[in-house]
Formats: structure tokens, C-alpha cells, sequence
DNA sequence: TTAATAATAGTAACTATTACTGATTTTGAA
DNA sequence: TTCAAAATCAGTAATAGTTACTATTATTAA
């Protein structure tokens, strides 16, 4: 494990004890807990460098702020258009959720599958 | 079918023409070409209000700018991250890309699903 | 100890998107 | 048709999330 700076870590440890999705302005409050002075483009700096080398996870939802999740064992996610929670589900088929509305108490409208990496054209160097 | 503005038809028709998945301002392009002084206001609004009522779908794939699609059957996507082009995938169980690489030449490094919709608490009222 | 390196706080800048405003177009009933 | 009400527009201003910059502070390693 590196050496990480005082708030990095403390970024990286609000983010390992929440089973939320907070947004980077809502990591920043909790920081500013412990470490009053913060900079709020200290904690996008981190947050950044933190999902760079895969520990934690950056996730659009569709509305207007980015998400982070210090949960990077392979989850989906559903999100609330009405209350913009962002809550965990198992695995499921995109398309297909077979038992999201009894588990969960869900009602699936839209889903969105999107994977991320490099193209044909780009592989080539 | 209702009776769209000049401006709504034209941008509906962007989208409907072409196989990628342009963001706002790529559509404000396209649409230049036909009605040259249409306001990007205008494309924001109509792309929303389209998306609304279900004639399109909006993308987001974690870099800044949202994507607009004109195919609404159900597919998923594949963001290049060295590029930024948005390619159509057929469904595929998140978590296990079978054949993307033999299939489309992609290296899939991430991925993420996303469902929509509204959960328990709120669905009460 | 001290010079080099890295990270920070605070602030300014940027960009995608939304809101606003007055003008123009469309609608629909008289 | 005609005219008032409603909707949509172009153009611009404002907002919000995020990133870049700068001078300062902390860390590292010789």
C-alpha cells in the first residue's frame, strides 16, 4: 500500500464506510468532518486519481453529478428518478430483471448498459 | 403523430440518420446545415423533449458530454475511451463480455449498468 | 540539513447545460 | 379570414459541475 496524504486517505476511508453513492460535493462534506480545510479540488483530484488506479469506482447515473462507490467487487446499480438514490443490485441481463421489482421493490423503467475500453481502430497502437 | 416544429423534425431526423450516438452539439452541427441560424437552446430542448416522450434515448458514458441515440431497440453500448466513439452491441449479461472481442475487436476494460427507474420508498405516493 | 518533489488550499477559468426574454410562429375559436 | 392565446423560437445570460492554475506547505531522499 502507498503512502497516501492525510486527505487522500480520508477520501478514500469515507468512501469504504457508506453503502451510498455520493457525489463528490457530498464526499467533500463528509471530509470537511475531519479535515475542516479541505479544497474541494482536493477532493476531485483524489477521487480522480483514486478511480485511475482502481480503488473505487466512477459512475454515471444520467443526472447532472458523477458518483463514486468504494465498492469495486462487479454490482449494478439502480437509480431513482424521483429521489436520486443510488442503491446496489446483483448482476443482472441488461434487458432482463427478473426479479428486481419483488426483491427490491424496484419498478424498472429504462436500464443502460454501457461498456468501457479501447476500440478496434484504437487497439492498433 | 403530432405536429413538430421545423426545428424538432430536423433534429429528429439527425438522429434518425446516422449510426452514432452525436452529442447535443454534434446534433446542433448537423442540423446547421438545413436551418442555419437554429439556436442551440432550441436542439437542448427538443432533444429532451423527444427523449420525454420516448422517440430517442440519452446516453451517458462517463466523459463530459451526454450522447443522443435515435435507435430506441434494445442494445447496449461500447465507449472507446482512446477515441470517444459510441458503438451498438447486442444485450450481453453485464460482467461477462462472451464474444465482444472476437465479435467487434474490443477490449472491454469496464463496464456498468444502470437501471432506471423509481424505487420503494418513492413509488408509495 | 537541505534541495527536489509532490500535494495542498484557495481561487479562477472552463464547459455543458439550463433559464430567461422578447420576437415569431402556430393554433383554434369566433 | 381574423385575432387573441399558446407554443416555440433565436439569442443571450446564468448556473453548476469540474478542471486548471498558483503560491504555499508538506514530504522525500541524498
Amino acid at each position: 500500500m502507498k503512502n497516501y496524504s492525510r486527505q487522500r486517505e480520508a477520501i478514500a476511508h469515507a468512501l469504504q464506510n457508506t453503502t451510498e453513492h455520493p457525489t463528490a460535493s457530498a464526499v467533500y462534506e463528509t471530509v470537511r468532518e475531519t479535515i475542516p480545510n479541505i479544497s474541494l479540488g482536493t477532493v476531485y483530484r483524489n477521487l480522480a486519481a483514486l478511480a485511475e488506479e482502481g480503488m473505487i469506482k466512477q459512475l454515471s447515473v444520467g443526472d447532472s453529478s458523477d458518483r463514486f462507490d468504494g465498492d469495486i467487487s462487479p454490482h449494478s446499480h439502480f437509480y431513482c428518478e424521483k429521489c436520486g438514490k443510488v442503491s446496489d443490485v446483483s448482476y443482472v441481463a441488461d434487458g432482463v430483471y427478473p426479479d428486481l421489482e419483488k426483491d427490491y421493490g424496484f419498478k424498472v423503467k429504462a436500464s443502460s448498459l454501457v461498456l468501457c475500453g479501447v476500440c478496434k481502430d484504437c487497439n492498433k497502437d
